[in-house]
DNA sequence: AATCATACTTACCGATCGGTAAGTGTCAAT
DNA sequence: ATTGACACTTACCGATCGGTAAGTATGATT
């Protein structure tokens, strides 16, 4: 409600990024939906760049508590795990702009080249294939098999999130609610298999 | 080698619209890198838009070609789908560049709005999809549980190929080129289980 | 020898980009 | 009453963007 001018502009800056991009998003545009002048969004934003760090920074830190808090909420590594993806999956569904911005992060960042940016993703990644080799069964997991179990699912997560509006216009709004309303069944269904066929040794 | 000054054009474009996106790439940087001006390059595509249709419609018919021979290569359904998928897994490996774009072009289609453009996919995820039905122990299973399983092993695939430069900075090379190599193995591992738990009903 | 398409070139265009500089109004503190 | 931080504004900048127009060298066709 109390929103600051700065927050309005974090927000509408947020939606910029993640429909154009960062060289697709004009700052005078983000400046334009709030109401104010190019300029007046850059006394609060020195640069480009800062705005785009702020948003992305904002964006990270969630992702990264989402999954601390997911961990500690449980002791069971199983339901941890499961949990921590069902997570990031309705995650993705609340915050839908973020997860586009974080898959262009992946692939702009090269170009960009701002290397201490993507480091939220190394404790991001860290926490969750640490879960692996504590779940019955997967205590001789060596460390690659555990990151590509976890990136398997987290790319499964974040394309599909990102997909939404090309399935929607693809298939139409029905269709695609109905493969929105699927995709945590079968995403739990391939962790449970994932988890019993180790389980089962 | 003998590339006429479009497939040059064409190639100079591929990799600016891969690591920049669309918006990023621009025309003269293409032309310059095949050592013609800017409006040379306008000679041989009108718009820019049609040098990125060019683009894209290679690489998806390419893509659909694949999976259609990869289905005609066997006639156990089992495993053509274990075939489609390591073999997009292969094809995103020989051309990183393509998985780039595709997965651009899921992000920025809504803005750029070429309807049209993104009518390859159609066809290409429901040959895909058409598989699963025909699998021993699948026959029951709906449309949209279909569609969600095929989806998340393609979001698997296509999100690590375009991590692997993020990847790559981020542990090095040397651990990154494990984990690739791990990747196909944990992506059969993954299909073996689905079709396994499945076929013992 | 003249014609004509191909494959370019130089010159130029308006629009937009991110960013700087120099004000202006408001309001709280001194 | 003055100062000064805060939150803006108008004016302006050079660079770059995609794209148009008009000219030129080349080589095959008639």
């Amino acid at each position: 409600m109390t929103d600051t001018t700065r927050d309005k502009l974090l927000s509408a800056a947020k939606k910029q990024f993640a429909e154009k991009g960062f060289y697709g998003a004009s700052i005078a545009q983000v400046a334009g939906e709030v109401g104010i002048t190019k300029q007046a969004l850059l006394y609060h934003f020195k640069r480009k760049e800062d705005l785009y760090a702020e948003v992305l920074e904002e964006i990270s830190d969630r992702l990264l508590r989402l999954v601390r808090a997911t961990v500690s909420r449980s002791d069971a590594p199983e339901r941890q795990f499961e949990d921590i993806f069902l997570g990031l999956y309705a995650a993705s569904r609340e915050d839908p702009l973020d997860t586009h911005i974080l898959v262009r992060e992946v692939l702009d960042n090269q170009s960009r080249l701002e290397t201490a940016k993507e480091l939220y993703l190394l404790p991001f990644l860290a926490e969750i294939v640490a879960v692996v080799p504590r779940m019955k069964g997967f205590e001789d997991v060596q460390p690659p098999a555990a990151f590509c179990i976890v990136y398997q699912l987290i790319g499964s997560i974040e394309y599909f999130a990102i997909s939404a509006p090309t399935l929607k216009r693809l298939y139409g709004a029905e269709v695609y609610e109905s493969y929105r309303d699927n995709f945590p069944i079968e995403l739990r269904n391939q962790i449970r298999r994932l988890i019993e066929s180790h389980a089962s040794y």
